[in-house]
RNA sequence: CGGGGCGUAGCUCAGCUUGGUAGAGCGCACGGUUCGGGACCGUGAGGCCGGAGGUUCAAAUCCUCUCGCCCCGACCA
């Protein structure tokens, strides 16, 4: 029973300067979060219902997949991390504090350690293997730029899962068992989502898949192909077409003076050669060497990568005082020939084939022409370092690949043993040989996903909650409160509904109609029933769907009857 | 961390250049007229102009410092 007048729901009409998607504004509109700081958010009455909506569906689903929900602690000390070694890598996004004594702490971004730590007191033998504990809990990252409201915050709820088993099989068996709950878990929500192949990244690991809701406002970039490929950008890779090399013979390599024209197309341009006929030469620094990496002149380095062909924790281009020490030359002259020994050399694919190509001289306006490797330099060693491209062709089928758009909801990981070798989480198996246990690890964001949701389905008046996910299934309103017998009408047919277990949001306040209406608009409830006025005089109350807004006047005795119709239409299922 | 911007009523913002009694719209309260798509009229409440220091007869306004927030970039499970 919930009247808008005893709940806590206060919708504007103003959205706040800070929001700048479309999710975030609604959010703040509709009442369901109040921002307390950057990135942290309170939950209010109204979103709140949504969020625990979200968070019965990832159960019912986990738990329907085997796994087991427990609940870990928030803060966590620091010798944990340590221990892993991520207490140094993990870097500012962890929370750090100090409790009374000096110990070190962290508010946990992530629950590996305190999972693996749990387990290694607990388990010893692979008869007690394999399993998946889950939880549904409140991290923290300190996210250097927190944005978009749910969808970036600091403060966020997450679902992690980790599974435990003794052999791979057990790890492949728990992470399809995973994948297929997720993809329950956003069928369930009524969302537009696809899984792709991801970067593991410094997590490490064999194997990893993110969920994507399709949306142009995500933050994450991935290609797909009509033959079922689908991948991050960060791990998407193609098969690039080679570039036809000139019919004659490259004459001996020369220095040209190409004076001011630093960029490849300037370059390609000024000499008349094609890009594709220009090696880029990029100055990276890690924490350990500067790194040149070379890239057919119309590409662009994909630096996750680079940096997993590096084996480095931290990449970043070079400061221009840096590359013009390294080169001598101004930026944007750089080349593979001529740098200083220090300089680390690699080569994405894409240069393996050129012959008589361009490079920059290492020497301010001027570039080398006519190269060919193996007679003017040595071919680096060379790694898939490219960025694929929309329309660039599939590395399973050869068609051309789609670039989209998709706010990343969920990610699954075979993390193998780094977590339990390091932390020596160990069990003994059938023959009495003592071995780390076999982890997986399956994230998947709660207010993310509701937030996506909204990306999703809302209109120029607000929110279009699919069903699963909405506050409330029906809202009733009157259109005159202070009129008896509306009062009458709406407060026996909320009674109806309420007793066939509908959750109602009845807006029983004392407003304009103008003023119900909108606010029905942007809260969004799939169905609404609105009881006054002239239907009412001719005994009907009129019903609609929030998708569509067909509106229908039915007489008020069959008004449950056609809530209740509506509700099915939405997908309810309805007992008796 | 680099670059840019903003902190003035609950919200969105003017006022600052050129120092001189604190403003508008929305929201809120009260009265009246309205009442099926964010009504209208009237009255009213509500501010240490983010904070600290300085200049000045006088600071929202000028100067210094500081805190918070936002945008772009770098970065990122």
């Amino acid at each position: 029973m919930t009247r808008w007048n005893e709940f806590y729901v206060h919708t504007t009409r103003e959205v706040p300067s800070d929001a700048e998607v479309i999710s975030h504004q609604l959010m703040v509109r509709a009442g369901m979060i109040k921002k307390l700081a950057a990135g942290i958010y309170t939950y209010l009455p109204f979103g709140w219902r949504s969020i625990a909506k979200m968070a019965a569906i990832v159960r019912r689903e986990m738990d329907a997949a085997g796994a087991v929900e427990l609940s870990m602690p928030a803060i966590q000390p620091a010798e944990l991390w340590q221990e892993s070694g991520r207490w140094q890598r993990y870097g500012r996004e962890l929370l750090r504090m100090q409790d009374r004594h000096d110990r070190d702490f962290c508010f946990g971004p992530t629950h590996e350690e305190v999972i693996t730590d749990l387990v290694r007191r607990d388990v010893r033998s692979y008869r007690q293997l394999p399993f998946n504990l889950y939880q549904i809990q409140t991290k923290f990252r300190d996210e250097i730029r927190p944005r978009f409201g749910l969808m970036r915050g600091r403060e966020f709820l997450m679902k992690d899962a980790y599974s435990f088993g003794a052999t791979e099989a057990q790890l492949d068996e728990a992470y399809e068992a995973m994948r297929r709950a997720y993809c329950a878990i956003f069928e369930a929500c009524g969302l537009e989502y696809t899984m792709v192949e991801a970067d593991t990244g410094t997590i490490g690991g064999s194997s990893s898949h993110e969920f994507m809701v399709v949306a142009q406002t995500g933050e994450s970039a991935v290609v797909s192909c009509g033959c079922g490929y689908g991948a991050n950008i960060e791990k998407a890779e193609s098969r690039l077409p080679a570039v036809p090399v000139p019919a004659t013979e490259p004459g001996a390599r020369r220095t040209v003076p190409t004076p001011g024209h630093s960029s490849v197309p300037d370059v390609a341009a000024f000499l008349g050669v094609p890009a594709t006929r220009i090696v880029k030469t990029l100055l990276y620094e890690t924490e350990k060497e500067f790194v040149a990496a070379l890239v057919r002149g119309d590409r662009e380095i994909n630096e996750v990568k680079l940096q997993n062909a590096l084996g480095c924790d931290h990449l970043a281009l070079a400061s221009e005082e840096k590359v013009e020490r390294l080169t001598g030359a101004a930026v944007g002259f750089a080349g593979p020939l001529g740098l200083p020994a220090e300089v680390r050399l690699i080569a994405d694919e894409s240069v393996r084939e050129l012959r008589g190509f361009v490079c920059g001289a290492n020497e301010s306006d001027a570039h080398l022409v006519d190269l060919v490797w193996g007679r003017d330099l040595s071919l680096p060693p060379v790694a898939d370092l490219l960025l694929v491209a929309g329309g660039d062709p599939c590395p399973r089928c050869g068609e051309p690949l789609q670039l989209s758009r998709g706010i990343e909801v969920g990610h699954i990981f075979k993390l193998g043993t780094k977590y339990s070798e390091a932390m020596r989480c160990h069990f003994t198996d059938e023959h009495g040989a003592e071995l780390p246990m076999i982890m997986g690890c399956y994230g998947l964001g709660i207010g993310r996903t509701v937030a996506a949701a909204i990306e999703q389905n809302h209109d120029a008046d607000g929110i279009i909650w699919p069903l699963p996910l909405a506050p409330f299934e029906v809202l009733l309103m009157t259109i005159n409160a202070t009129d008896e017998a509306t009062r009458k009408a709406a407060d026996e047919l909320h009674a109806a509904l309420v007793a066939r277990g509908i959750e109602v949001l009845y807006d029983d306040r004392d407003e304009r109609p103008g003023v119900k209406f909108k606010d029905a608009d942007l809260l969004g409830i799939p169905v609404r029933v609105v009881v006054g006025g002239k239907s009412l005089a001719a005994g009907q109350v009129e019903v609609s769907r929030r998708r569509d807004r067909v509106k229908e006047a039915v007489p008020v005795t069959a008004g449950l009857e056609a809530v209740l119709a509506r509700l099915a239409a939405e997908g309810r299922r309805l007992p008796g």
